[in-house]
DNA sequence: CTGAAAGCGCTAACAA
DNA sequence: TTGTTAGCGCTTTCAG
């Protein structure tokens, strides 16, 4: 009899049901050549024991530890938060617990956190954009873990990718202002340093402006963290150049530059149109209706979980996919009144 | 030589470095008695072979495994990513990776869920709320993994609680509306089926209402699910019983109040004040900012983490925190012009 | 200061 | 169908 501080082991349960732990194993993991007497007097040992197998040791003798990593770059970003949300649940029903770890857009960071994703043995990661240390990469490949970029689609990326386009979508915005008129046109767009989702939010939007024969100059473009009170401290500048419309990286900044408008008592959208870009649940709600871009990132999370553990399962690639976002026009973009 | 299908293991840089695997846990643990060549030689073989050690492995022969779980019903609230963002952080500053796991407020899904924490060997798990399985609770008593039920501080609770008063907290809200002149006062509250917070949050205002000998009767409580449009959906019925003031069960309600009053050109707040819970970042820069309880999420995922890490280390008891909550004044609250 | 050896709790051949 | 026996990769006495 072994000393054992804390726990029940297989030890036990084999005992208390006078079989081998082999036979427990067997039990445990559902295998059907047990039969059906031995198999109970093992479940009701379990019980009786409250037996919880100890995942580690399982994972050590396996190779397979049951969990799937993310490392994102923050949660207080609600867009990131629902994705997470998607994420997890998705594991979750396909058996699998999830290790997550917050970057704080610091890649130096991320790449520790990979080492220590791929230290615990996770069997998919998910990050996030395409940009990552070459170390972080080689890290990743030399471990074998399976893993996907999320949030953006870049069909030249080496990484499998699952996401989508963030300059396409810029194309639709940009159409929509133009439609309408819209000649002079701002960007307020996120931080584009570490960020190449908001660079190419940035970037779609300067191509398509061209595409138009428009421009998009260096006065008309400020870059702002993800805060609406630095988002409002920026829309008068912005305004002063004579804009009638404006581009939003994301529906925070968005929200910002709504709210300040309506202080300024500049309206949307007959003096100034906004677009915005995510899709919050928010933003359906204000006043008005905030025109944005929706992206699914239910979905995202969703797709991601299970190419992941797909791929783990049957040891094949993952296939990198482009998910589509939409336009959806709401009460902040109207005709051009100049 | 052992066949290794991936990746190398100690004794590969046991091998390499000339020594015992011995020597290099002792180096990889920092073990102070290794002397300098030997030590740099294992480090050189560790680095040559971009050696990572095992973390299941090291977990059983440890009896620790390094990680802390998070139980939350969502992440689509804003104030639970908040507070997991922080929880997340502080852990990750003292060397613990997190296991999360989102329960969808089911007490059934959730009772799985802390099961497979125990199995992953958490060391340290958060829970929210102090409402629980009897199962879920022995389940944590006989594992003996430290545990916290945070977001509600409930002194009869048997578990270590770290939160705020819910109840308590309305006080100042209702104090803050009689104080103006209030004498009308609905709710806009929370679904408190499954929901202690919630629940909490609609006695302890109706029992300070009383306290000022006033009424909560049926007909001025609503009980709405997180979301923008429901609440608004319910706030024409609310209005229809002749109230000056309304008091929600959280932000986001109060946004669909306000937002909802708004468009139906009732005034906010000479016509109706209202107050939310929380105080999302977003409730300061509405128009009008959005008069609300402050709640430090942050300050209790951070504290959370560090109490059940301390716990762990120093295998003590966890101390139960009653954090303070604020009311914020903005300008969703007047005197009441009636 | 370093090495040898015995496990940590579980699974997976291989026998029986 | 069930038991026996090696490990999985790491740490940790205990010797030397």
């Amino acid at each position: 009899m072994k000393s054992r501080s804390s726990m029940p082991t297989q030890i036990d349960v084999a005992e208390l049901a006078g079989v081998s732990t082999a036979t427990v194993s067997r039990v445990i993991n559902g295998s059907s050549d047990v039969k059906q007497p031995v198999r109970q007097r093992v479940q009701d040992a379990i019980e009786r024991l409250q037996y919880l197998p100890h995942a580690g040791a399982r994972a050590l003798a396996t190779r397979r530890s049951g969990t799937v990593g993310a490392i994102i770059p923050t949660l207080s970003n609600a867009i990131f938060a629902e994705g997470i949300n998607a994420f997890e649940r998705a594991s979750q029903e396909l058996g699998y617990s999830l290790i997550l770890a917050v970057s704080h857009q610091d890649l130096q960071l991320e790449d520790k956190l990979v080492k220590n994703m791929i230290e615990r043995g996770v069997e998919g990661l998910l990050l996030v954009g395409n940009e990552h240390n070459e170390h972080t990469l080689s890290l990743l490949a030399q471990s074998s873990v399976r893993h996907v970029c999320t949030w953006a689609y870049d069909a030249t990326a080496s990484a499998p990718n699952i996401g989508f386009d963030n300059a396409l979508a810029m194309h639709d915005v940009v159409d929509h202002l133009v439609g309408l008129g819209h000649r002079q046109i701002g960007m307020l767009a996120g931080l584009t340093q570490f960020n190449d989702r908001a660079l190419k939010r940035l970037d779609g939007t300067r191509q398509r402006l061209l595409h138009h024969g428009l421009n998009l100059p260096p006065e008309r473009i400020v870059e702002v963290p993800y805060s609406i009170s630095e988002s409002r401290e920026a829309l008068a500048g912005l305004l002063s150049t004579g804009i009638t419309a404006l581009v939003c990286g994301n529906d925070v900044i968005a929200y910002g530059a709504l709210l300040e408008a309506q202080k300024m008592q500049v309206s949307v959208p007959d003096e100034l149109s906004i677009v915005g870009f995510d899709d919050l649940s928010l933003s359906a709600e204000l006043n008005p209706p905030l025109t944005t871009v929706h992206v699914g990132a239910t979905a995202m999370g969703d797709a991601s979980a299970k190419a992941l553990i797909q791929a783990v399962q049957q040891s094949s690639a993952i296939a990198s996919q482009c998910l589509p976002t939409r336009l959806v026009q709401r009460g902040t973009t109207s005709f051009c009144h100049c």
